[in-house]
DNA sequence: TTAAAATATGAATAAGCATTCATATTTTGC
DNA sequence: GCAAAATATGAATGCTTATTCATATTTTAA
């Protein structure tokens, strides 16, 4: 075909320029593939019982094209935690960045998770077995980098309730790093509820901000 | 032996009264080793890197033998995660049987959840990844028969909060169940924290009440 | 068009491990 | 003490599955 050496032209140009070639494109939507195909057997069936023949069949590639991707059967499986990890910290971290003022950050954080994790089901089992779960030596290491993660994210939401409290807008009731922790198992509380499908997660925020907000106790004297 | 014949009548005459035999007492011995040496293994590497063998080995017995008291591995593994979270539901429930005081009782949930976990850290692991985790298919119904009875503590523990809210002792800033579900995954949150060691979990339940009885907000106007 | 290079394939290999069972050991009842 | 009966043992079996690699297919570049 004429247009051959056109083309070979072209993918030498976009590679200098930093664009993707078609192979690489073609690549990228190969290892795509093979990963929504693990996360879907993973979660359903649990690393040990996906077999990598399985989640070949299933991206609709052979075993061998599976390693020519993944080193192993855990470097997929790492890859896929971190990466899934990795778009849910960033797309958190970007709510909490929105400068709107400490209490409308605190309802974003609450929304903001609510939807992400509504958008990842299939993710969200692994993603409980790896930050509270049994890490279950699968992938040494890699449960101690999720949890490094989401400590970084647990402090930058401490700071918003650090500065709340600068500003006189929220009491001192425990430490900020604690009520982020405090905040964050919240929102995973009504979430393992959704999950289990005993409860729907809430559609306002400030059904869970609320039992951080109004305090339960009837103040007692005036 | 003189004393066997002794002996034996007496084994029956306790069967029939509802003691235990000699043999029975060693039997139940037996056990009890065998799933200390699961638990510890399985806590240690997983239900699936653990193996039969290994097991054994830890409890100094033979395979065969594990194999006499338990029909195969996964039903080791149930065994060993119902019985321990039977222990678990039982003292949390009896926790909240005494009748102390709406607040009291509160308190005294927080801070004997604490107790019972600090003591069993090597289950912890197990029961996080079965309350919480993926269930990973490892025994089918498991995993709902446990939530379905945490669902059964959650219920007495919000009971404690409508009775309070009823007495016009708390605010009903939200559904019961709901403060319950907050106030066990706050609990869950701090002694996660306290299994990475990054934190002590509360030497007073004060500490995590008060998010609960204290309120964030700074009351705006009089 | 074509041959060399790159890539994909899946049958074959090897290792691990749950489970069984023929045999050895211990306990029982006399 | 002794021989059934009960119990314990661990080597052998069979199955599953991660990983490899010789071969087939596709792409590249002339």
């Amino acid at each position: 075909m004429a247009a051959s050496k056109v083309r070979h032209a072209g993918t030498n140009f976009m590679k200098e320029n930093k664009n993707i070639s078609r192979r690489e494109r073609e690549k990228r939507r190969q290892r795509r593939d093979m990963l929504a195909a693990a996360i879907q057997l993973f979660s359903e069936k649990g690393y040990h019982n996906a077999s990598m023949q399985e989640i070949a069949a299933k991206a609709e590639f052979a075993v061998g094209t599976l390693y020519k991707f993944f080193k192993n059967k855990e470097d997929l499986y790492k890859a896929l935690v971190t990466e899934q990890a990795d778009r849910f910290h960033e797309t958190l971290t970007a709510t909490l960045a929105e400068e709107v003022g400490e209490i409308e950050q605190l309802r974003n954080y609450v929304r903001d998770k609510g939807t992400v994790f509504m958008d990842n089901v299939a993710f969200i089992r692994l993603y409980f077995a790896e930050t509270r779960g049994a890490s279950f030596n699968i992938k040494a290491g890699l449960d101690s980098e999720l949890r490094e993660r989401h400590h970084q994210l647990l402090q930058i939401l401490a700071a918003v309730f650090s500065k709340g409290m600068n500003k006189g807008m929220f009491r001192r009731i425990a430490e900020p790093y604690h009520l982020a922790v405090a905040l964050d198992s919240l929102c995973n509380a009504f979430l393992s509820n959704w999950l289990e499908g005993r409860d729907s997660y809430p559609e306002s925020p400030d059904i869970i901000l609320n039992i951080f907000f109004q305090g339960l106790l009837e103040p007692t004297a005036p």
